[in-house]
DNA sequence: GCCTCTGTTCTATTACTTGTATAACAGATA
DNA sequence: TATCTGTTATACAAGTAATAGAACAGAGGC
């Protein structure tokens, strides 16, 4: 698993794992069953702290993406074949989704920029699955 | 201007404010000129400490979305009439939309289900507009 | 001139977050 | 037994979040 982050990003390690993980279930470069490496395995790979890697597995197995055995370790529990969201997931996220809306409608993206960027990106999901 | 917080939310309150400012521009609810409370004021109506209405209000400046001037207060400066992004926006802002995206795939929302989310949200901006 | 409004700056405090670090524990496996 | 896994606990340093009080400078009204 090709996994890169930055480390003098603003924003917390533990999250950029949490988004990279996330877009590689995306993407199916990692699907439901397929193991996660253990902590300390990618802390090393990282340069990192295992504890950082632990909290950005904990972050995923609340958010129930992945599931965590004491023996064979962190496990991607859902993907896209996976059926439905949970309930309440949906306009949750469509809150923060209002929220990006907003920021590219202000800056002078226009709704087909929007729409055109939104198709982009999941047609990069779909291309990468076939 | 409406402006609702959640004093219980996990999101920092400088950040709720900014977004609630951005999404007030996107609807049309506050238009390029129009004058923000002072720090003070919208500190008092809130029930919040006026120096976190300041850092709302200068990440909202360092993103070029409001000007602020010592005598007059803040000022809406950009809006989605204002032209084309600054250079460089489109592909930061696009960076985190594939994250908020891989997040609604992994969690079996469709292309369908995201796509129309978006349209909905950029209706909602368009129709308060009118 | 005086008063009041505005943002700005400075210092300070409290509480929480982030990341690192070390250590120890428990279960599974070779 | 030795080694791998996640888990838990504690600690520390640095930064962030929010509050608080005080003071300054510019602009406007009376």
């Amino acid at each position: 698993m090709l996994l890169t982050i930055d480390l003098d990003s603003d924003t917390p390690i533990y999250q950029q794992i949490r988004d990279r993980v996330l877009e590689a279930v995306a993407t199916g470069s990692l699907r439901a069953g397929d193991p996660l490496p253990s902590t300390r395995q990618l802390g090393v790979d990282l340069g990192i702290n295992f504890h950082t890697v632990s909290k950005a597995y904990d972050l995923l197995r609340q958010e129930g993406v992945i599931r965590i055995n004491r023996k064979s370790g962190a496990v991607v529990r859902r993907d896209h074949t996976s059926g439905p969201p949970d309930a309440g997931f949906a306009d949750a996220w469509q809150a923060r989704l209002r929220t990006l809306l907003a920021e590219a409608t202000t800056h002078g993206l226009t709704r087909d920029d929007v729409l055109g960027r939104s198709q982009d990106v999941l047609d990069g999901f779909e291309g990468e699955r076939s």
